[in-house]
DNA sequence: CTAGTGATGTAT
DNA sequence: TACATCACTAGC
């Protein structure tokens, strides 16, 4: 079941983060269909957060898309080279996203199983956002889409995920941040 | 550990 | 117009 654009526009993104946890990301470009149980995540949660884009209010052409309202994809170009997906919350005029790390696919078949079946594949985890995409064939073309259209969209999750079931650490790969860096806004699946 | 990558942002 | 930076990955 497609989530619907109430959830995205709750205005904790951090809680929003855990929530997605165990979800799946499904994608559909050129008839091909895609899916992923969503198995890390992060939020970055607007203006006062150091590691987010938009924050101290930063306002570029690249960033506008964290401004819009919830449930749209942000996605830009890291590096050079990796597109990196995120998931834009909360309402217009709050750049609340939230960046997915890692998953775990699924082929069409599998989609419906019990958490235990994805633990036996846990050497085909998409670990790293750039690989995530890579995979999903996501890109920046598709910054702005709408998740609640027929070419990226979030499912819930189909089994229940405890919270004992999920890790919280802080973020990766935000050095720049500085004591913003240290917040516990990453959670992982943990499966067991 | 370090190199590579090119759009983006900030400073001239 | 120039230069530094970067929400990463692959390969030693």
């Amino acid at each position: 079941m497609k989530l619907p654009l109430s959830f995205y526009l709750a205005d904790d993104v951090v809680q929003l983060a855990q929530m997605l946890i165990g979800c799946s990301l499904h994608t559909n470009f050129n008839g091909l269909h895609k899916a992923v149980l969503i198995t890390e995540t992060e939020a970055y949660a607007g203006i006062n957060d150091r590691a987010s884009h938009a924050w101290n209010g930063r306002f570029t052409k690249r960033i506008a898309t964290m401004y819009k309202q919830g449930g749209i994809a942000y996605v830009y170009l890291c590096y050079g080279i990796h597109h990196l997906f995120n998931i834009v919350t909360a309402a217009e005029g709050t750049p609340h996203a939230i960046l997915i790390r890692g998953g775990i696919p699924l082929s069409n078949a599998l989609a419906k199983q019990q958490p235990s079946g994805y633990k036996s594949n846990r050497e085909l985890q998409l670990n790293g956002p750039g690989k995530l995409s890579k995979d999903l064939g996501i890109s920046v073309a598709h910054n702005g889409i709408s998740l609640l259209g027929d070419h990226i969209w979030v499912e819930a999750a189909g089994f229940e995920v405890k919270d004992t079931q999920i890790l919280r650490k802080s973020r990766v790969g935000i050095d720049y941040a500085g004591e913003d860096a240290g917040l516990p806004y990453r959670f992982v699946f943990n499966g067991a």
